[in-house]
DNA sequence: GTGAAAGCGCTAACAC
DNA sequence: GTGTTAGCGCTTTCAC
């Protein structure tokens, strides 16, 4: 049978609120004799609290629901970039003494089901569509905490990298090589705000050149790599001028590379190839990536923060933390020469 | 405030009794028009079940825990093959009605807190050494199920691959084609059941094929894309004789395969590699990697089924459940022609 | 079919 | 410093 705080308690000789004390660290309201004398009869019949009970019994249940989009398949795809906040996230956590409840939904209502049913002090949204954001933060009465969302919703406090200027910068780098036909590629953006900062940035970074950016130059499609390839093989066929290419993600990039590859062009000979995420596939390519890198021990660290602050502190919400971006140089971009 | 089933019941006029029959659909003891109207005033309300309080009452809390091991660095770190294999369980175990607890754990002490203070039904062993599964598994009163163990502990219910016969395709694969020296490249195996059996598998596929294995064909190293450059890089240097290559993960193949072009060798021309686990990069890198698959969903699903099996049916532990794997044919292996 | 009582293990709010 | 009294929201047991 498991052991109670009650057994610890008959044990020693004291009431129940005693032992509850010691084992919440209350040691202002009891004598440190009886502190040692229950503490000794804890760890040696290895009493562990019921997190089921407390959380019943308080208000809160230190327990931090991590929230995925889940398709209809069989499984949830998480991407190697939020593999790697996801792993941050955890640590962080449990080092504060809150545990993680892992969950896909497929559904706003499965958003409020996870909240109310264990009772979680917050939750933190990873991958989802800023309209889906919207919809699961308004409906909430929990802290909620989005990463990589531009949802506007008063209510949405976020955490993002500063995809503005990651656009930025990758296009300000292929500019100075000498590029002015640059493609940018990546999904159709309408509803997805990170892209479309990225292509915000990227504008940007002409204009500041004072390079016009031609409209066709830009290719909509998934993120993928097989899509990547294809977009590689028809590049030059479909954009005989352009001389680089910005793909909003590491694995369009590489999947670019091997398609210019398969057609005969040469990276970074012929096309220059810029990407983002800095996820570890753009190292094990060759030529290796250039690519821009997100900071997911930052991300993850601004967003437990954040959430717990609201939690514990009561805080409201504050404006979305922004975290930084770098330029990494490896070794897909050239510099163009320019007919005098 | 919350809304609780006695919200309900009152307004529905009937005691908590009947509202909490329908609720867990013993439709036996409660008529239709009851279960209609409670129904109506459940959905209408939004009506949520505490899973604490459930948990606190019943036996059982419906929740898994999925532990993976934690070093002391400020993260944790998932194989991109465990990533896959845990999605799936997420999936799976949310279909039947469970939570997932994410928990990483350095200590074996941990195990226990996570298993107690939850009140889990059943846990998951992810990426553990066998000697910690031993361990874990022998203090806990709660069933667990470890994944890729070959822990010899009667209480230690498993799921694995079939890594044995995974060494074994991979060289005779290599046979086939006519290699006589390969090099078993990966981890030192005295506690790692995993690499041991692959190991194991391809010294037997060597005495099928009539071929004597020299023993200074194997080199020892970490899993990782800059070990396996190095091995790549003084391979021809170290092991002249060498023609082909098996490394027990596929990242450390694809950096021995850079590894070997950075040294001007060509690969599969001047020499073949396998690899294993069939991710990713697999896919991304020049040429593409042939290399051993595991089946993850295959993997997931049994590892679901035995626990709840345990879990729901109180079924005692069953031998380990071994999932096959297969030989994925890519670019990186070619035939070798001997002298006559 | 439906209901009343007891209790799961804990904490909050007060006594002493 | 320590103990007592109430519940938290639910399920179990047993009565009607």
């Amino acid at each position: 049978m498991r052991i109670t705080l009650k057994d610890v308690a008959d044990e020693a000789g004291v009431s129940l609120m005693t032992v509850s004390n010691v084992v919440n660290g209350n040691h202002a309201k009891v004598s440190g004799a009886t502190i040692a004398r229950v503490q000794e009869i804890i760890t040696r019949r290895g009493y562990v609290p019921s997190a089921s009970a407390r959380s019943l019994a308080a208000k809160s249940s230190r327990l931090i629901g991590l929230l995925v989009p889940s398709g209809d398949d069989q499984s949830l795809t998480l991407s190697p970039h939020n593999v790697a906040v996801f792993g941050v996230l955890e640590r962080q956590l449990r080092d504060r003494g809150y545990h993680l409840l892992f969950r896909g939904v497929s559904s706003p209502a499965e958003v409020d089901v996870a909240l109310k049913s264990w009772n979680l002090d917050g939750a933190v949204l990873l991958g989802f569509l800023d309209e889906d954001v919207e919809v699961f933060v308004s409906s909430a009465g929990t802290p909620i905490l989005a990463l990589d969302s531009y949802s506007v919703s008063p209510k949405a406090r976020g955490v993002r990298s500063d995809d503005f200027e990651g656009g930025r910068l990758a296009a300000a780098h292929l500019l100075d090589r000498g590029h002015r036909r640059i493609l940018f590629a990546g999904p159709a953006f309408s509803d997805i705000g990170v892209v479309r900062q990225r292509f915000e940035g990227f504008l940007r970074a002409h204009r500041v050149a004072g390079v016009d950016w031609n409209p066709s130059d830009q290719a909509a499609l998934e993120t993928t790599y097989p899509r990547g390839i294809s977009l590689g093989q028809t590049l030059r066929e479909r954009y005989p001028q352009v001389t680089a290419v910005f793909a909003t993600a590491d694995i369009l990039a590489v999947g670019v590379m091997e398609g210019l590859r398969l057609a005969g062009a040469r990276v970074p000979g012929d096309v220059s190839v810029v990407g983002f995420d800095n996820v570890d596939i753009g190292l094990y390519v060759t030529p290796k990536l250039t690519t821009i890198a997100q900071d997911d021990v930052a991300k993850a660290s601004a967003a437990v923060r954040m959430l717990l602050a609201e939690i514990e502190g009561g805080a409201t919400a504050t404006a979305p933390v922004v975290v930084g971006v770098e330029l990494v140089e490896r070794e897909s971009v050239a510099a163009v020469l320019h007919p005098a």
